[in-house]
DNA sequence: ATTATTTTAGAGTTTTATATCTAAATATCT
DNA sequence: AGATATTTAGATATAAAACTCTAAAATAAT
């Protein structure tokens, strides 16, 4: 569905959005490691989040990352979006660039209803759900992960 | 969601089943142009799906392809899983190689029910329902189609 | 039999995605 | 100011996907 780098993003974010803070920051290495991600990959990926806004980053000695606004207003789809972009959610079922409502496909209407479903779930999802998840032990984010 | 070769793949599989019979089979020359695919890259990918008994190839004159099954007996996700597998019906939201029912990311079970509703799709279309609604003319399958 | 036609098979190319490396820029701390 | 740590940027490398080409094998028609 997504792109590796995509996965790579929303898992970072929400690293980043369970370790860092308003002054405290949470390094690259630190997120590739703890999520084994390639660094120099996941690297690119979150310049490419800085300049989309989900991210702040800093230079130097206690530099790093943090989100660029509250994980309550950080969706999943906002991080998709920058980094897939929103083309997966507008894509025909069985491949055809000419299908559209009104010109469409044999299973257009039924691919578009759970297409919608998904971007549904990546709209309504912010980070901040998916700690609480987390925290409660509901789910988890890593293997070592608490 | 899926490769192209898979949307190639579903593509031709739909234009043999509406342009062969028994005892006619169509070109490869003739489903690559009517349905702008690579000649040489189609022709990989329908090597692929005879040798996954989903259809019929002769050689030489007269020769071409032809559906291995009837139209009503072929489904979709035969198609999908001949050519891409069927793990991205089984593939985490947000890219956790750990995730499962077991072991739930912080989306798992919601993404798991939309996931669901995409196989259950492509499981319940066969070809035969695709053809009925293009010849009704619900719905189309290329640009110049009829 | 010979010829023409079509799939099959294998090698090769191009493009895109994924991953790595190195140096420069920037910030902190002493 | 100087040393250190961290992101940024650009170049490079590798792998996978997408696509192309050529020759061989098989079949039908003449």
């Amino acid at each position: 569905m997504f792109s590796t780098s995509c996965h790579y993003g929303l898992q970072a974010m929400l690293y980043i959005a369970m370790h860092s803070s308003k002054d405290k920051n949470v390094e690259l290495k630190v997120i590739a490691e703890e999520q084994d991600i390639p660094r120099h990959f996941l690297s690119k990926i979150l310049q490419q989040l800085v300049k989309n806004n989900l991210l702040l980053s800093m230079k130097g000695p206690t530099g790093g990352f943090k989100l660029a606004k509250s994980s309550e207003d950080t969706t999943l789809i906002e991080i998709v979006a920058a980094i897939d972009g929103l083309g997966v959610f507008n894509k025909c079922g069985i491949g055809f660039k000419q299908c559209n409502d009104k010109n469409p496909c044999p299973i257009h209407d039924e691919y578009k209803k759970v297409r919608a479903e998904v971007e549904n779930l990546f709209r309504s999802k912010n980070l901040q759900d998916l700690i609480k998840d987390v925290r409660e032990g509901n789910s988890i984010i890593s293997i070592s992960a608490f």
